[in-house]
DNA sequence: GTAACATCCCGCCATA
DNA sequence: AATATGGCGGGATGTT
């Protein structure tokens, strides 16, 4: 937790408008947002730049430097972060772009990259032999190529000296809110978080729930998924278990599990608590609707359930969770000692 | 907290 | 031959 600013580089590949760009551009933007109204400096100087072939406007009211003299500016800047998306992988063997990044990079003292954006970081070299994760469709991908990197497929992000690498976009979302919370504080985080609704997670290295994910586009079946995953997100109160959502795509519950699993990357029914444990913290958060209705809406059958679902998974009850949210908006007081890190108890 | 009960989910193998 | 699917068993995990 510091006063003085932080600048930030954020490096798109060819696409500027996908989620792993935007998704941390709008982390930052309300950090600054939440800052500037509580009298403070906006503390994040963002400049966008890349090799990127797109559109070249501006992405979050930021305007994008540097598309076609990428390689001959300047760059450098106290947090460098590589967002994945369309693009990334491919780049990977040019060479004069990825000895660009390797300077950019070595020059900084946070290296960040975000789903797909592991690989042009991989192919510097500066990874060899650190721990590091990407999106989980491509880890067997990136372990062929960069056979010196300890990859771990199950994490959600992982931080490794100044290497911070995040599984998904939504992940990469999260872990953006890890750095404002490192630079800003939890109060701020807590505040970030709640103006944006990502859901809660635990600190790198817990797979079990990494908020909503976005279905594959590239891979088949996908569609029939996703609609299952949109019709499952508005029916939270209804029964969910493999028998019935295996029978609404006509499938074995067998083949089902796992090609669930192929497609969005967690088990059916720890996907479906997931989605429960989101809807009822923006119904604690957002409401007054007492907590027992707040249990029937979304699924669990009883406070109860409700209760062990929230401790197992956000170590606190939905009436700390409430409390805690609602207390933001209270002048003056701050959450009990214990209650500070929303991210959980364990930190790095 | 705990115990009984239910469900999940993943390896293994047969079948399509 | 190679690949996708489905059934089964039972330890792991979750619910009441």
């Amino acid at each position: 937790m510091s006063q003085h600013s932080h600048q930030i580089l954020l490096l798109a590949f060819p696409l500027v408008q996908s989620l792993d760009v935007t998704g941390p551009l709008e982390v930052f933007a309300a950090a600054n947002r939440a800052m500037e109204e509580d009298g403070k400096v906006a503390p994040y100087q963002i400049t966008l730049a890349g090799p990127h072939k797109g559109p070249v406007d501006s992405t979050c009211g930021i305007p994008l430097l540097a598309s076609a003299g990428f390689l001959e500016q300047d760059l450098s800047a106290d947090t460098v972060i590589l967002a994945g998306g369309s693009g990334a992988r491919e780049c990977i063997n040019d060479r004069s772009l990825i000895e660009k990044v390797r300077v950019i990079c070595e020059q900084s003292r946070r290296v960040v990259s975000i789903c797909t954006g592991a690989f042009p970081l991989a192919a510097t070299g500066l990874l060899d032999g650190h721990h590091a994760t990407t999106h989980w469709s491509r880890c067997a991908e990136f372990e062929t190529q960069f056979p010196l990197i300890d990859l771990d497929p199950n994490a959600i992000f992982v931080s490794d000296g100044k290497f911070h690498t995040s599984a998904g976009v939504t992940a990469g979302i999260d872990l953006s809110l890890a750095l404002v919370e490192q630079d800003l504080g939890c109060q701020i985080a807590l505040e970030v978080a709640r103006e944006l609704v990502v859901f809660l997670k635990r600190p790198g290295g817990q797979s079990q729930f990494s908020a909503r994910l976005t279905v594959q586009a590239d891979m088949k079946d996908s569609d029939r998924f996703s609609e299952l995953v949109r019709w499952v997100a508005n029916n939270l109160h209804k029964d969910l278990s493999v028998e019935i959502l295996s029978a609404r795509l006509a499938m074995s519950p067998r083949n089902f599990t796992r090609r669930f699993l192929e497609v969005i990357g967690q088990t059916p029914a720890k996907y479906v608590n997931a989605m429960r444990i989101d809807a009822a913290r923006r119904l604690l958060t957002d409401g007054e609707v007492p907590i027992g209705t707040v249990a029937k809406q979304c699924g669990f059958n009883t406070i109860e359930t409700m209760r062990v679902s929230f401790q197992r998974y956000l170590k606190v009850s939905p009436q700390d969770f409430r409390d805690r949210f609602q207390s933001i908006d209270v002048p003056g007081r701050i959450p009990g000692p214990g209650r500070k890190n929303i991210f959980g108890a364990a930190r790095n």
